[in-house]
RNA sequence: GGUCCUGUAGAUCAGUUUGGAGUGAUCGCCACCCUGUCAAGGUGGAGGCCGCGGGUUCAAAUCCCGUCAGGACCGCCA
């Protein structure tokens, strides 16, 4: 990027960009104090810090500055004494040696130390966020991520997406996630949604010929938080005509390469693909972390007619964790088995691998209940080596997928920022994703997902059956997380109609959710598709971080309130009155 | 809604297992000394409702119950 004059009517210069070419200049910088060095009221070293770096100025006269005092330093650049040097410094060779002062604004202490040495509470650092935001830490982040979000809007525009904004206060619709809620003062009783996400607006766009529409959009879902989720997050949203699948991928890889490549300097080289199938039969999870292995290993036809009673039942799979006889304690396991009942599997069976008179054989756990021939194929199966700890869950196959998954990642997981950026197109996705109590298909996508183009006829089925159908619809993963998702959109009436129907969302219904979107299919909508994806986890696995707060200036604790400002508060009785509301008490 | 972890000085932590006299350390802060430091150094000082409430006990930072706050996860997030 061009280098931009940072300089103004009050500074001459940035703190850490000066360097040897600047000896001799007369230089003003503006800052705040960072460290002081005193020596005696004849020398003092005073480091100014802006967010390019440190100085140090040389004060050879009394003065009264502080920690975190706003300063604005006069003086002449020149070389330091031979010796004095501080190569770990971008400006170490060099010092100001300070000829006027000026205080702009005194500072408290602050309330917790801004070098990066040090780990500050978090509840503490967001009450002063605007004192962490002066670290290292965040500045960084904070400009990694605007480097993300310029870098994609570069890449969106180059392919000739056009950036539409779309309406914040929005029309409740009761799929999906919860909705954040707006009173409306001109209809008291009546209300606003903040949006999940653009979704409906952008399939307008499509009828209304946009052809291809960006926004990096704010999105809001009242959902439980997390270290990956928020209130509010940010979306690269998408959406495109006359498209198949192939061309929402090629398209959003781009983008996401855009900014990877702003980021690390280097574009991501491969993004895999995985059918969801295989995804939760090998990784458990439909955003299977493919930096290790470790993968999920069907044992059910192995343990068929098994005498072990515990490993008899619809589904068992198995893991191999490496190693795992040294590295884990019985206490350990004992520990895993009892988490394992907690996601909900009835028990955990674990044994060891041991060297066998010709050959590797099964010991302790329950080994014992294996004839050797199961053995001997249970360690082929998971290509286990003595050493190593064989873990297996028998019970439901959703079960086990979900349980051993799990229980890979808690066992093999790596640190989320090695291991490199394994971007994974998780494709095929089932149209529904189970039969609800009612015995009515849940979806697994919003319902105007296309169904895959060979599954059609299958539409016509009832009951599991329908569970076979796939969608159109995939997912981004990045190292385990879900970037983001989409779909091919249902473009014809009949189809539309035959998922409305399946969903059981009866034609008065549909019309009264989606009347708006129906209407506009009605003259002449191209076939199109789109995808979403959260650029608060992509910029945060680009820097290092595990926690999407970090690259959020203004964050969410985890139970949704903000500890700067107090949200949520409550409203007076007048503000209530005028919106036509009344707080019931609080039941306990 | 649930499971687990954490809460002691402005900050970071020790002390809690096994209750026992005054809760320590480091950094920061304040004062003084110091002309080449850079995580400057030296001397001295201030600073604590041990998250909050209750209980057990002769005695509670420590044990028990409750509660609040923060975090990780499960559920949830089409």
């Amino acid at each position: 990027m061009e280098p931009v004059d940072l300089s103004t009517c009050m500074r001459t210069d940035m703190c850490g960009l000066l360097t040897a070419a600047d000896i001799k200049r007369s230089v003003t910088v503006c800052g705040w104090v960072d460290r002081r060095r005193e020596h005696g009221e004849h020398l003092a070293f005073i480091d100014v810090r802006d967010y390019t770096g440190v100085v140090q100025c040389v004060v050879n006269r009394s003065h009264d500055l502080r920690s975190e005092y706003v300063v604005r330093m006069k003086g002449t650049v020149r070389l330091r004494p031979p010796d004095t040097a501080n190569p770990t410094l971008a400006t170490g060779e060099i010092e100001i040696d300070v000829t006027g002062i000026e205080i702009l604004d005194r500072a408290e202490p602050p309330p917790f130390p801004l070098d990066d040495r040090s780990e500050v509470d978090e509840t503490i650092r967001l009450s002063h966020r605007y004192v962490d935001l002066r670290r290292k830490r965040l500045q960084h982040n904070l400009r990694c991520r605007a480097v993300v979000n310029s870098a994609i809007r570069r890449g969106m525009q180059e392919q000739g997406f056009v950036e539409i904004e779309t309406p914040m206060l929005v029309a409740s619709t009761p799929e999906g996630a919860r909705d954040f809620v707006v009173p409306s003062r001109k209809e008291p009783g009546s209300f606003y949604a903040l949006p999940q996400s653009p979704q409906l607006f952008k399939q307008m766009c499509m009828v209304g010929g946009i052809d291809r529409y960006y926004q990096i959009a704010r999105c809001l879902r009242d959902e439980d938080l997390r270290a990956d989720r928020q209130f509010e997050f940010m979306q690269l949203d998408a959406e495109m005509s006359f498209v198949d699948r192939e061309d929402v991928f090629a398209a959003i890889s781009f983008a996401v390469g855009c900014a990877v490549h702003a980021v690390t300097s280097e574009r991501p080289t491969k993004f895999s693909r995985i059918s969801w199938f295989d995804a939760m039969e090998r990784y458990g999870t439909d955003k299977p972390d493919v930096r290790f292995g470790m993968e999920l290993v069907e044992l059910t036809p192995i343990l068929q007619s098994t005498k072990a009673r515990v490993l008899r039942a619809q589904c068992v799979k198995g893991i191999c964790m490496t190693g795992g006889v040294e590295a884990l304690s019985r206490n350990e396991i004992d520990g895993l088995v009892a988490r394992c009942k907690r996601w909900g599997a009835k028990g955990l069976a674990w044994m060891k691998v041991v060297e066998g008179n010709s050959e590797p054989t099964l010991d302790a756990g329950v080994a014992k209940f294996l004839t050797g021939s199961e053995s001997t194929a249970v360690i082929d199966a998971l290509g286990a080596k003595p050493g190593d700890l064989i873990f297996l869950v028998a019970d439901e196959r959703s079960v086990v997928r979900n349980v051993l998954g799990l229980l890979r990642l808690e066992l093999g997981r790596p640190p989320l920022t090695e291991g490199g950026l394994c971007f994974v197109w998780v494709i095929d996705f089932p149209l529904f994703e189970a039969l609800g109590d009612d015995g009515l298909p849940v979806p697994s996508h919003h319902p105007f997902t296309m169904p895959h183009i060979d599954d059609l006829a299958m539409l016509e089925a009832a009951g599991s059956d329908l569970l076979k159908v796939r969608s159109q619809a995939y997912d981004l993963v990045l190292n385990g997380w879900e970037l983001g998702s989409g779909s091919i959109r249902i473009n014809r009436g009949s189809i539309q109609t035959r998922v409305f129907e399946l969903l059981g969302i009866s034609a008065p219904t549909a019309r009264a959710r989606f009347g708006f979107l129906l209407d506009a299919f009605r003259y002449g909508v191209p076939p199109h598709g789109g995808f979403a994806f959260g650029i608060d986890r992509l910029t945060a696995l680009l820097v290092g971080e595990t926690n999407i707060r970090e690259v959020i200036a203004f964050p969410k604790t985890q139970s949704g309130a903000d500890p700067l400002t107090n949200a949520p508060s409550t409203l007076e009785p007048q503000h209530l009155n005028e919106l036509g509301l009344r707080v019931l008490p609080t039941v306990s």
